[in-house]
DNA sequence: TTGTAAGCGTTATCAT
DNA sequence: ATGATAACGCTTACAA
């Protein structure tokens, strides 16, 4: 491929390059007939600045590195949108890699991205803890990261993160409203900062509203609809089952719903069940799904915007944008002998 | 943020750039000892070459640039990670850009990759037929460029295609040999290749059957639940169900068996369903959805391996792979009365 | 307002 | 086997 270059727009013009790149920039002084003229010379000529050029003499690369744990499913997906509009719009591009859940592969991604000069990174850890004292050094170096989820808040870093307390509260106090009394809570993983968060949240509810303590478990479910499905098919091996389950996810609900039913149980009339961080298939499944929305396309946004701003000034001092989300009660939840 | 430099190495062990340089790089002769010693103490000093200037000095970005319609479901996600697991082992970046399923926007993006130098591209069109101009220029430009998916047969380049007609007819003959007659078939959009393979083979299994013409028809439908949703709408309406719909995909199946069930119809003892390029959720649905899956993580890879094979010989001829699926029958087309 | 030239961090060609 | 140096295409002091 042969690129036509600042060179040659300069020799077609007879004026210098510096010229050439002025035109190009609004920043300095230039006439602006000739200014034009090199703009529609240039465009005539097919020439576009080489963005790898402008990086090396201006020791910034222009590419933002997103890390998520995975995109397989829509949340991150719809976070990356977000983020890119943002970072496009203000001549960023964004590399995106993904983790596939895995802390190593994390680190992996965020050395292959620094070495390659990114200006900025947006980090969604696979799990809070894992790397956070190579994450503190990183921050301290200087460099330019928005965290995002799954993030310890000690770490003295910009952060985009979910209402999780709040939110797991007021699913709680939904199931609770319904008149159930005996609910189960199917929790990802303890160590995380974000079921710690949504297992607080359901029990301030449960304290709120006087519900007896035996009336109540979390039980350490995962992520997946296989986990939820095993979770059940222990209960009902124990006969231990719950009048309602507050699940992590939508997936973990779908896997509930799917064993109660293969097993005789219908949900919402012997069982009810909210699941959270709602996905496309909640309003498609039946029975409809209960579940706490995450505004994920304004939360990668915010969490650009956020990048943005600590590039624009390097003594910006770290900032945490909480966001809410918003319950969506339907047929999964609903009792319907009340 | 302050990195170390080919120049500091140098200075430090008292050695020409170039020996350093040489040492990073295989083809140059260079003493072991030296190119060890260099090595080692490059390690030391935290030293990486800076990818942006062996860009610049290389005339290769060593980015590739892959265009997808959308990666909110998991089709192109997966896609995405077959593509970057081969292109990310072989030295590469991946820049990963979506159309929002406009050819506005995915020309916009083939622009703005080009620009940035990517020295190949991976590109799933929106809609075949679309930018099909500028494609045919790009490629004979010289531009190293791989098409997947939705792409017309007559551009001479090199493509990645699922093969629509063959499994499209399986997928009609399964519900043929449950002894349905009265089957249609809700076709994407009708400008699309893709679509029009489908037709193809839907038509081609109910003439092999001997299926009368008016036992069967195609409709119009589209991508989304939304438009499965209308169209059985529509029939109930006209009261022209058939016994069986073939969709274009989960999604719209997932539309027409939520209105069928809303409607008091039941999948699949009255109305049997079959879904295409499955998706996690068609074993969680109720009823478990049968459906084609497409090996996306191979196609993505082999479409990344067909493009590195373009980038290592320039006059490779184009060539197109063809992938097959596999037919995963489930509850919603099995015919409990026969 | 414009031009000159140094510099960004490499690779690659030519000497030595 | 090693070093000097031009070149890659641009930005940006500084000079004119």
């Amino acid at each position: 491929m042969k690129y036509v270059t600042i060179k040659d727009v300069a020799k077609k013009l007879n004026v210098s390059i510096s010229s050439v790149s002025r035109a190009f920039n609004d920043k300095y002084d230039i006439k602006k007939e000739t200014k034009e003229l090199i703009l529609i010379t240039a465009k005539e000529m097919g020439y576009h600045p080489n963005p790898i050029a402008q990086k090396l003499s201006q020791k910034k690369s222009f590419n933002i590195g997103v890390i998520v744990p995975e995109f397989i499913n829509e949340y991150y997906s719809e976070i990356i949108i977000g983020i890119q509009k943002v970072l496009i719009e203000n001549g960023y591009q964004v590399l995106v890699m993904q983790s596939d859940e895995s802390p190593n592969q994390e680190l992996a991604n965020v050395m292959t991205l620094t070495q390659n000069m990114v200006d900025g990174l947006i980090i969604a850890p696979t799990l809070e803890g894992e790397n956070m004292e190579f994450y503190l050094e990183l921050c301290q170096k200087g460099h330019a990261i928005v965290f995002m989820g799954r993030i310890d808040e000690s770490l003295p870093a910009s952060k985009v993160i979910f209402n999780n307390f709040k939110w797991s509260f007021f699913a709680t106090e939904h199931l609770i409203s319904q008149g159930y009394t005996k609910i189960h809570h199917l929790s990802g993983y303890y160590k995380s900062n974000v079921s710690k968060e949504r297992i607080k949240g359901f029990r301030k509810a449960l304290e709120k509203h006087k519900i007896p303590k035996e009336n109540f478990r979390v039980i350490e479910t995962g992520f997946f609809a296989k986990e939820g499905i095993k979770v059940i098919d222990d209960l009902i091996n124990s006969n231990d089952l719950p009048e309602a389950f507050f699940c992590e996810n939508d997936l973990v609900a779908l896997g509930v719903i799917k064993k109660l039913r293969d097993s005789g149980i219908k949900v919402p009339d012997d069982i009810a069940v909210i699941g959270f961080t709602e996905t496309i298939m909640a309003k498609l499944m039946c029975p409809q799904l209960s579940s706490v929305k995450q505004p994920t396309y304004e939360m990668g946004e915010n969490s650009a915007k956020l990048l943005l701003k600590i590039l624009k000034d390097e003594n910006s001092q770290p900032e945490t944008i909480i966001f809410d989300g918003e319950l969506n009660i339907r047929e999964s939840s609903i009792n319907k002998r009340k």
